[in-house]
DNA sequence: TACTTATTGTCGCAAATTGAGACAATAATA
DNA sequence: TATTATTGTCTCAATTTGCGACAATAAGTA
């Protein structure tokens, strides 16, 4: 069999989040001509990291630089393979199915996710690919393969992760009130939680910086504007 | 390159974790003639599942089934890569490099901790090595390639694990008393633990049986017994 | 200008959880 | 029978959490 740059057997995918209006997103493709959804995903090069290989994958999709990106599982069943689907989709681009041979081959995949600001992005699809669109987590297509279960395990792991780690820093920009941020931890964690509560327990972990600057425009009493405090922890 | 029965490029290690004389200690294996240590590990068969691979390999070390067994990060760095090294292990063994030369390509690992019953298992070495033995966590030989680092990865999780798993059910005895389950948690934090404290909260889970049976031999009152009440979760 | 509305920052209080020491009970030994 | 080491449990203070309440206030409205 023909040697390919990448290292064979050896797939990525990712489960990229953004928060916009109230929800969780994440960033799903869609292949040419064939109605399939997907999440991003790509290949590791025989002389690249593997988390380099991830942060390359997606700068060319998010155009981004120093992403959140967290490792969460590698999916290696061997109901992963379906190269019935792996062929549809090369075919439908018109690619040669000779030189692309090495795809219909097992693969397991190792997936992350990565937590982005909404606004900082225009999703681009890659060549396979004619769309690279936002979804909110509740309102997904259906997707290819075990990609649903997937997204459901970097769902999982977020939740769990969520008193651990700077989780709303990467969803949100730089200045945000603090009914944003509690947003972002109801839309993580699916439930409605007590505003004078979270207030008080966000406070004091002391990684918020307070602005005295206002934000303005709605008819009630002006909330404070916060950024993350790197130098504190 | 000839094919193999594995799939290339990919293999896994394992963190085996038992408890013994109030210690943590896991299973290390010897190379043959090299001085090598290493972490217990192995390949994946072109037709079976990732998890199945690793379930394999465990049985074949320690003769159990059913261990407790969890994927915890994949290990993909190019410095990984170090062939001189795997040439080594397979000369020691007088292999043919050119049946072996699969093993000379570059890896990534997948790597899994498990929590065995130390009393349960004697450990057993497999062709390439020439024992397999078990080390105290903080009394560990100096281990081959990025090992070591899978060892610290292994037990950063397993703690960060502690509350929301069943660690304690799988490192010891079905019958055991409330003070050997604490050294248990003490073993995996690292620090002590506020008896009183520890005994409220681990029975405020409801999660333990008692049993009226006493254990015997010291000059003390003696404690109860406890099993795991796997009913009641 | 005075009043209304929606939302904010903070407080108070009860309930729940945690940390640490104390004490009686008791199995073996002397 | 007294001693010793350890166990099961309790108490009390300190801390954290859940939830409602209240004054403050930016804009819109009369």
């Amino acid at each position: 069999m023909k040697e390919t740059t990448f290292l064979r057997h050896i797939a990525y995918d990712s489960v990229i989040f953004g928060f916009s209006g109230d929800k969780l997103k994440i960033l799903i493709i869609k292949y040419h001509n064939t109605g399939l959804f997907a999440l991003p995903g790509g290949f590791v090069q025989r002389d690249e990291n593997l988390n380099d290989a991830v942060r390359r994958g997606l700068k060319e999709r998010t155009g981004l630089d120093n992403i959140y990106l967290e490792q969460f599982y590698t999916f290696g069943d061997v109901a992963r393979f379906r190269p019935e689907v792996m062929r549809m989709i090369i075919e439908s681009n018109n690619y040669s199915l000779e030189q692309y041979e090495w795809m219909l081959d097992r693969f397991i995949s190792i997936a992350y996710y990565a937590l982005i600001n909404y606004n900082d992005v225009v999703p681009q699809p890659d060549a396979l690919s004619d769309s690279c669109d936002w979804y909110a987590i509740e309102d997904l297509p259906n997707l290819m393969l075990d990609h649903a279960e997937i997204v459901n395990k970097a769902l999982q792991t977020l939740r769990d992760n969520l008193e651990r780690k700077l989780v709303g820093m990467n969803l949100l920009p730089m200045l945000f009130t603090m009914n944003e941020l509690q947003k972002v931890y109801e839309a993580i964690l699916g439930e409605k939680l007590h505003r004078g509560t979270f207030q008080r327990k966000i406070l004091s972990l002391k990684i918020l910086k307070r602005h005295e600057k206002q934000y303005s425009g709605a008819a009630h009493k002006a909330p404070f504007l916060y950024s993350f405090d790197s130098l504190n922890k």
